[in-house]
DNA sequence: ACCAAAAGTAAAATAAACATTACACAATGA
DNA sequence: TCATTGTGTAATGTTTATTTTACTTTTGGT
């Protein structure tokens, strides 16, 4: 799986910090998550489509070995 | 998190088996995400989603606890 | 009532998410 | 040059997802 979270940090101009604050996670969740370590929670992806106003779709996407 | 998955596979008139099947989990799985005992992986949610071919916020919702 | 299919549940084991702490590295600016 | 900020990474530990096997209960049809 795939993600754009960082194009998506990038849009609102907030750090890894901040939108771990924000999403109520470590910052290094936000960074393996982001770098495709490990795939979150659906909880976790909802959360950041709330956050970031955008589809869960928009943000994660499946890949071939999914 | 609350989730549709009952009524999704209502409309589809599948089994809990059919839907592990064409998921690629095992059937409790199914049973166990569908009563709400544990929240599945974001390719899981996208897997759900790409087969009854509706977003991921149409199966899957946030709630005041989570 | 009987039978079969579907759904619910439970225990134990394994895999994976996520936290915490800590450190390294690059970029930027004083 | 030094300090700061953002990012990447690693080790370890706890919690939670998911599998497997197996059993019980419910539901629908005959």
């Amino acid at each position: 799986m795939k993600n754009k979270l960082k194009i998506q940090r990038a849009i609102k101009d907030i750090t890894q910090a901040q939108l771990a604050e924000a999403i109520g996670v470590s910052r290094q969740s936000i960074n393996t998550i982001e770098k495709g370590k490990f795939v979150p929670s659906t909880v976790l992806a909802l959360k950041f489509a709330r956050y970031f106003e955008v589809s869960v779709e928009e943000i994660f996407s499946l890949e071939d070995d999914d």
